[in-house]
DNA sequence: TTGTTGACCTCTT
DNA sequence: CAAGAGGCCAACA
C-alpha cells in the first residue's frame, strides 16, 4: 500500500518522476542520512562529494526541502564550514537543531559546535 | 519572461 | 586580520 504522503508543501517537484537518476537534491538527502550519529558534516563537503564544490548553496537549498521528504533527513547534522548552526532558524524551532545535536552527544555553544573539527564527518 | 533571493564557499583587496 | 565580491543552481514574484 503505497500511501502517498501529500507533499502539498512548497517543494512539490522535489520528487523525480520515476527518475532513476537521483537529482542533486536527492543525493544530498542520501548523504545526509549516511551521517553517523554523533557526527556532523558541512554543506561544502557534501557538495564536493557530489562533484560540485561550488554548489554548496544548493545543498542548503536542498535541506530546505528535506522536511518535505518522506524519510527523515538529519539536517541538524549538517552545518556550515564554521561549524555554526546557520540553518537552525529554518527548523521547527530555532533551538530544535541545537537540541537534536545535544541529544546526539554533540555539545553546542553560542550556536556553534564544540570541538566541531573532531566531530566532523566526511562522506566517503 | 527576467530579476532577485538563498540553511554556502573561496578568492581577492 | 577583516571586509567585499564572485560563483553555482534552483525556486519564487
Amino acid at each position: 500500500m503505497a500511501k502517498k504522503e501529500k507533499a502539498s508543501h512548497k517543494l512539490s517537484s522535489v520528487l523525480p518522476s520515476g527518475g532513476k537518476e537521483l537529482s542533486f537534491f536527492e543525493k544530498v538527502y542520501q548523504v545526509a542520512r549516511q551521517i553517523p550519529k554523533g557526527k556532523v558534516t558541512t554543506y561544502g563537503d557534501i557538495a564536493a562529494f557530489l562533484g560540485a564544490k561550488k554548489s554548496a548553496r544548493m545543498v542548503g537549498w536542498a535541506m530546505n526541502g528535506a522536511h518535505s521528504q518522506e524519510k527523515p533527513v538529519p539536517a541538524q547534522r549538517v552545518v556550515n564550514r564554521n561549524g555554526m548552526l546557520s540553518g537552525k532558524a529554518h527548523f521547527a524551532t530555532p533551538t530544535l537543531m541545537q537540541e537534536l545535536l545535544e541529544q546526539e552527544g554533540i555539545a553546542i555553544e553560542n550556536d556553534t559546535i564544540v570541538d566541531f573539527k573532531n566531530k566532523l564527518w566526511k562522506p566517503e
